[in-house]
RNA sequence: GGAGAGGUGUCCGAGUGGUUUAAGGAGCCGGUCUUGAAAACCGGUGAUGCGGCAACGCACCGUGGGUUCGAAUCCCACCCUCUCCGCCA
């Protein structure tokens, strides 16, 4: 959540950013309710403060043995317009509050304007696409035919969108979250191991809720949740917390499945592993200083990089253009992979700096010593990287003639010295 | 799931209706003493949020309600932690 004094102050910034995002959101309502609080709040704060004293006095009277029962009086009259006050408070910040949550993070300037995915600029490119003599399969049929992927029982024993790793697939898998989380944590990071399951404050922490509750699975009977991504458990972690600056920065990787209701995608990559309800993920996350928060973005980016780059995957960064963000990010970085079937890149990673926007809804702070006032911490996430898109990335970029797929280097270790998955 | 105990400031811990502006201690900060440090002693110090230019005010003792002129304290509901039992990977 944005700084509601900033949103006050810069309201005319606030409602262009939200038109260049493409957010509907209107904040016609924004001045007159929250000068509404305020003046209620005055008024409310002025009654209790007579009320505090009226009923010291009481006390006191009451000691000496003086009659007091008129000022009682009186102060019950205050106690009822008190109530009444309250209630009006209480109300106007409920509606003050859900506008605040439901505002995106302002985006870095540096970020270019733009509707969708397609006004993304490439950053840097790494490898070229991957050439083949032969026309290359997707990654499902390859999977199939080596028995590794089965889609079809995974529809039958749970529905649309689940997939079964079998053998060396499971293997593989296993051995992509393995050498992701080791390679992550030769790189600084602290691994971590998270529940999937999380409530709602956690949800609201991060900012998948109240807005985004159509995306995920919701425990029935209970107010929690499975979670959509690493991120909600492992930023939430420091919920609440203030830490000591000398402890900064924090580095996490974390390994998750992660759950999504895929509502509103129906149709799109209903095929393969791109898009699953559940799918595994390695999770980088950083609590920082504010100062190095866009140092730590681009070191976060790499550290996801190097992944593809020791796996031999031809990839580039994009920068993603306003209309593409996410909500809680002021800048995002997406890597796509090169998906040789779809002879395009395909996103398996997302870095994002969220400033104090998650650090805010969340309270997480750290000191900068004891005797100073504690500041909120800026927080990043990225994916480092999405297993199923690597597998699925694997399969195709190494892919051979007679639909065998060679294990890359860097994996044969992992793999119990497999070099090759073959029938 | 059953029974019991408990949730108070950075920590320990007192507090069952009115100077609680949360006792006391530890810690922390400053000082005296000391070659320096420790110890001892003296003084200071709860955190956070909100409103206000500020003075200041309001809120906060697990959470949410309620009773009362007044609630950490009384009542109701809920959450969490711990111990024992049961069940269980």
């Amino acid at each position: 959540m944005l700084d509601i004094k900033f949103v006050r102050d810069h309201l005319d910034d606030v409602k262009a950013m939200l038109e260049r995002r493409h957010n509907p959101l209107s904040l016609d309502d924004f001045e007159s309710i929250d000068k509404e609080r305020r003046n209620i709040l005055g008024e409310v704060e002025e009654l209790k403060a007579k009320r505090n004293a009226a009923s010291k006095e009481v006390g006191a009277m009451k000691k000496k043995g003086e009659d007091a029962s008129a000022l009682m009086q009186e102060m019950r009259e205050v106690g009822d317009e008190i109530a009444k006050l309250d209630e009006k408070l209480k109300e106007t910040e409920a509606r003050l509050n859900a506008i605040m949550l439901s505002i995106p993070n302002m985006p870095k300037e540096d970020v270019p304007i733009g509707k969708d995915d397609t006004e993304n600029p490439e950053v840097r490119k790494w490898g070229e696409p991957t050439k083949f003599s032969f026309t290359p399969q997707a990654h499902w049929d390859i999977g199939e035919n080596l028995d590794i992927l089965d889609f079809e029982r995974a529809h039958k024993v749970s529905g649309a969108r689940f997939t079964f790793y079998k053998g060396l697939g499971a293997r593989l898998e296993r051995a992509c979250i393995n050498f992701m989380m080791d390679l992550h944590a030769k790189q600084g990071y602290t691994e971590m191991l998270a529940p999937y399951i999380v409530t709602r404050d956690s949800m609201t922490g991060t900012g998948q809720l109240p807005k985004f509750a159509e995306d995920m699975f919701k425990l029935e009977g209970l107010d929690q949740y499975l979670v959509p991504t690493a991120e909600v458990p492992a930023t939430n972690f420091h919920r609440q917390e203030i830490l000591d600056a000398a402890k900064l920065p924090e580095h996490y990787t974390v390994y998750t499945a992660s759950f999504r209701a895929e509502a509103g995608s129906a149709g799109k990559d209903t095929r393969g592993l791109i898009r699953q309800h559940q799918f595994n993920k390695v999770e980088l996350i950083k609590f920082c200083l504010p100062e190095n928060s866009w140092d730590e973005l681009e070191g976060m980016t790499h550290d996801a990089e190097e992944v593809l780059q020791l796996l031999k995957i031809p990839y580039h960064v994009v920068l993603l253009c306003t209309g593409d963000m996410g909500f809680t990010s002021a800048k995002t970085y997406d890597i796509e992979v090169w998906m040789p079937s779809q002879d395009r890149y395909r996103e398996i990673s997302s870095c994002s700096n969220c400033l104090d926007f998650q650090a805010r809804r969340a309270s997480i702070k750290f000191r900068r010593s004891p005797k100073d006032k504690p500041e909120f911490c800026h927080t990043l996430n990225g994916s480092g990287l999405a297993v199923g898109r690597t597998v699925a990335a694997i399969l195709e970029n190494y892919q051979q003639e007679d639909g065998s797929v060679v294990v890359p280097d860097a994996l044969v270790p992992y793999m119990g010295g497999v070099k090759v998955i073959g029938k």
